[in-house]
RNA sequence: GAUCUGUUAGCUCAGUUGGUUUAGAGCGCUUGCUUGACAGGCAAGAGGUCAACAGUUCAAAUCUGUUACAGAUCACCA
């Protein structure tokens, strides 16, 4: 059979895929197995695939497939999220470029072309998941604004209503100026910013007496009401009573005092906005102040600005500062650093704004939350995320979940003038509003075409809080046969940064809707940065491009490169010479597969005890490495689990194994030897395959004859059994004889080819294992390997433990070098039997430690002794 | 500012309830190999007073405390 000396994965990878899409591989339906679930945090509609997908979704498949394997009944579901304030941008985008303004437009005008363009750009990311071997069931493909899962948010909202945990009130609320809407907590960034703090002069009314007032907003002056000094301020008592006026603007406003002042910032003044600082309303409710609003929604100033009026409120700061350096109200600038809340989607400077809002009410769902995670029903991986858990839902604030915005669930309430009273009804549909009109206040409208709907639509995360449950229809029809099966799911695989925003609140609806958690494990993926140690960002454009990565590494060696520096949150940083390494494993095994193959096999041959020995050595190894694996999966070590297979099959396998069997060349191998052998090769490439899936399931395919639409996906994955300690140990000391021999052809510059002979010296009462004779001979090129009790002269030597072998050499040995190595190792032994000695001869160590470590070190000094011994004699030899 | 988590070889990380040769892996590095599967390879090497200091213990990378540095989360300081 020719094969090519190069794997090359582009044909492969396709054509794999294509073949287990066509034979319905990854398709999941409720059956007698156990179910192992998992949802896809979903991606943005109109995304496209960056490297953190990558990762995420490569650790997603690696457990999905496992699980399959392990006889699972295993079922990933796929889907992408409307992502309300992001795509909604987009479309404004799109609109503006072809002349059309949002404003102009109705909201159903405005949805068509939404929808339109969801179509359009949609689902690119699921088709680039496809490329990385992503095994989801593309039959089950969900989007947060699907009828199920539009349907399920709206029933959800009408619940809570009903129960009293949805509120709308009137508050101060995050507002994103450029996307016209208010944001939740979380959505609100605070970044480092270097700005000025402005000292403004505001003079006593009716005196040339002023008060100096630090601010980092002076274009808010315009709605100040008070200016607050701390009432045991010494400096200020001569205030009390008094009223201030507002400098450029002329009002005058009260003096006011109050501990929340901070004296030693700034001047220990503090003027008061109620309208736009969360704390300045506070104050302002307390003391019953008036509130100006200043701003129009979009960062401008309203005609509460005077002759600012119109200006951006950037433009303001600097226009208004002039204006009063001019007047000379202005004391003096200083540069100043301090944290301002930026809008997570637009990066705008977020605004306090009041505003009425819908809110959700937290503190007894977040309770309930805390506790699944605290008392380990849901398992965070790594398990520090829990701080940062428990910290937030400790300190949680009602939810705001209306978005000023179209793209999204409206809002399910309807509003009604009732005897000059304004009402709220909150029902599924207009039609049950209208009932519920009907019967409440009757006679009130003719028709349900009257009822005024909310503008506003829910937070995204209002929906996608539901998606473990909605992927099931288990909001709508909570006893299916699905949602019962499937739910709860298994492991959750998501980034830190969308804790509060999606962890914990599918935690709270899976309390609400299920009383079940939604998940047992949480994984926690890293976030992958570049070398230099930077996010990746767009704007940085230091992103690599995944399709093209996978284009030039192949999706298996991507895979690979990325989960083996990538333990559970742990940063990756991201390098393309990592996926390299995954490369280079895949053809590795490629060529192994090809060695294999290019035996002739013969039937007439038995197989030599050398053969079957390996065979066996080889299984232990298997099971050994495989119980380490599986503890590796318990514990989501999922690098570690990888390193594992990777080195048992290059290292044990290809350098060892097929070295030990290999025949000669032009001879042909047994057939015995040769079956097992493809056994073996078969299971490590089902160990192999959640990990690298295309490249298995090429090999597993020309390893043998398969019949028609078989996969290496569904075949049962290895599980560890007892294996022979005492076989492996035997080995290990059989592999440093080989490494022993070959170093000294490295050092003394021998060849391979050239046969040599090897001395074990084989001392009184010594039993050495001989069973791997024949395979030392093999790999050592040795002609023969003698058993003495002396000393061999005219050899140069080395040590395995505390036995001494002997090499004859034939050319001249340089005894001073012989000598030097020698020096060294005997200076390394006395050095260790010196440590311990120490022990030993501590009185207190030898009584007080327990008897097994006392054992341990004794059988240490012991042997230390013999082989400085043996050193020793060594050197006295040359 | 508060809380949490780290700090082990050039890089990325293991190191299980303190005790199995004075610490391990992968990559990288060095030195040999135009070896009949593979140079995307083979073989052999070098490389660490486990961040610092103090303490507990017969015994500390491992437990305690302090310090330094890094990261994460949170916070109303105008």
């Amino acid at each position: 059979m020719e094969i090519a000396s190069k794997y090359n994965p582009r044909a492969v990878e396709d054509k794999w895929y294509s073949f287990w899409l066509e034979k319905k591989i990854f398709h999941s339906e409720p059956d007698n197995r156990r179910p192992y679930t998992v949802v896809i945090p979903p991606p943005n509609v109109t995304g496209v695939l960056h490297m953190g997908h990558m990762l995420n979704n490569t650790i997603q498949d690696v457990l999905v497939r496992r699980a399959r394997m392990m006889g699972k009944n295993a079922c990933w579901v796929p889907g992408t999220d409307h992502a309300s304030i992001a795509t909604e941008a987009k479309v404004v985008n799109m609109l503006k470029e072809r002349g059309i303004d949002k404003r102009d437009i109705t909201r159903d005008e405005f949805m068509k072309y939404a929808w339109e363009w969801k179509e359009e750009h949609g689902g690119i990311i699921l088709k680039q998941l496809r490329k990385l071997g992503a095994s989801c069931d593309w039959d089950r493909t969900a989007f947060t604004m699907d009828d199920i899962r539009y349907e399920s948010v709206i029933r959800v909202f009408v619940d809570l209503y009903n129960k009293g945990l949805i509120y709308k009130g009137v508050r101060m609320v995050n507002w994103d100026p450029k996307a016209l809407t208010a944001v939740s907590d979380e959505e609100v960034i605070y970044k480092e910013s270097h700005g000025k703090l402005f000292y403004l002069k505001y003079f006593v009314e009716g005196t040339d007496k002023y008060i100096v007032v630090a601010t980092t907003r002076p274009e808010t002056i315009m709605g100040d009401t008070a200016v607050c000094v701390h009432p045991e301020d010494e400096r200020y008592q001569w205030l009390k009573g008094k009223r201030v006026v507002v400098p450029g603007v002329g009002r005058v406003v009260p003096i006011i005092m109050d501990e929340y002042v901070d004296r030693e910032f700034g001047t220990g003044a503090l003027k008061i906005t109620p309208a736009h600082d969360i704390n300045d309303y506070n104050l302002g409710m307390k003391y019953n102040l008036p509130s100006i609003d200043i701003f129009n929604d979009n960062g401008t100033l309203n005609e509460n600005g005077g002759k600012y009026a119109g200006q951006d409120r950037f433009a303001c700061r600097k226009n208004i500062m002039k204006d009063l350096e001019e007047a000379g109200l202005v004391e003096k600038v200083e540069d100043y650093v301090n944290k301002v809340g930026h809008s997570e989607r637009t990066d705008a400077v977020i605004e306090p704004k009041l505003s009425a809002q819908w809110f959700m009410k937290m503190s007894e769902i977040a309770k309930k939350a805390l506790d699944v995670v605290e008392n380990n029903d849901i398992q965070f991986h790594p398990e520090k995320f829990k701080n940062t858990y428990r910290h937030w839902l400790e300190n949680i604030k009602d939810w705001c979940i209306s978005r000023q915005l179209w793209w999204g669930q409206r809002i399910p309430a309807y509003y009604l003038d009732v005897d000059g009273k304004r009402e709220t009804i909150v029902a599924a549909t207009r039609e049950e509003a209208f009932d519920e009109v009907s019967r409440r206040f009757p006679g009130a409208v003719q028709s349900s075409d009257q009822l005024e709907q909310d503008e506003d639509v829910l937070d995204t995360w209002f929906s996608s809080w539901l998606w473990p449950i909605s992927l099931f229809d288990g909001i709508r029809n909570p006893d299916n046969k699905e949602i019962k099966y499937y739910y709860p799911t298994d492991d959750l695989i998501t980034a830190p940064d969308i804790i509060f925003f999606w962890v914990a609140r599918m935690i709270m609806a899976g309390e609400e809707y299920r009383q079940e958690v939604p998940f047992r494990h949480v994984y926690f993926t890293g976030i992958v940065r570049d070398k230099l140690g930077r996010k990746m960002s767009k704007s940085l454009g230091n992103s690599p491009d995944p399709i093209e990565l996978m284009e030039k590494y192949g999706a298996d060696g991507v895979r690979m490169g990325m989960l083996l520096t990538a333990p559970a949150g742990n940063d990756l940083p991201f390098d393309e010479s990592i996926c390299e390494q995954g490369r280079n494993f895949a053809n590795k095994i490629w060529n192994a597969l090809r060695l294999v193959k290019g035996w002739e096999v013969s039937s007439d041959l038995n197989q030599s005890q050398e053969n079957e020995l390996s065979v066996q050595w080889m299984e232990q190894r298997m099971a050994c490495v495989l119980e380490d694996i599986e503890k590796d999966f318990e514990q989501y070590r999922l690098s570690e689990a990888l390193m594992n297979t990777y080195k048992l099959i290059w290292d044990d396998f290809c350098s060892w194994y097929l070295e030990m069997i290999k025949p000669a060349y032009g001879s042909p191998i047994d057939a015995e030897t040769m079956n097992s052998t493809l056994t073996i090769f078969e299971r490590l490439m089902c160990m192999l395959h959640p990990f690298m899936p295309f490249v298995t399931e090429e090999i597993w395919h020309l390893l043998r004859e398969r019949p028609e639409g078989a996969s290496i996906m569904v075949q049962h994955m290895p599980v560890s059994v007892f294996f022979d300690q005492r076989m492996l140990d035997d080995c290990a000391i059989a592999q440093e004889i080989i490494a022993g021999v070959r170093g000294l052809r490295n050092s003394k510059g021998l060849s391979p080819k050239e046969q040599l002979e090897l001395f074990i010296v084989c001392g009184e009462g010594k039993s050495l294992n001989k069973r791997f004779d024949g395979i030392i001979s093999k790999l050592a090129n040795v002609r023969q390997i003698s058993y003495v009790n002396e000393k061999v002269g005219g050899a140069v030597s080395f040590m395995v433990g505390t036995t001494e072998c002997f090499v004859p050499m034939t050319q001249n040995i340089d005894t001073e070098a012989e000598r030097k190595k020698l020096e060294d190792e005997l200076k390394y032994a006395e050095g260790f039997l010196a440590s311990v000695m120490k022990k030993l001869s501590n009185e207190k160590f030898v009584n007080g430690a327990p008897e097994k470590v006392v054992a341990v070190e004794r059988q240490k000094k012991a042997d230390a002794e013999q082989k400085i011994a043996a050193l020793k004699a060594q050197i006295a030899n040359l």
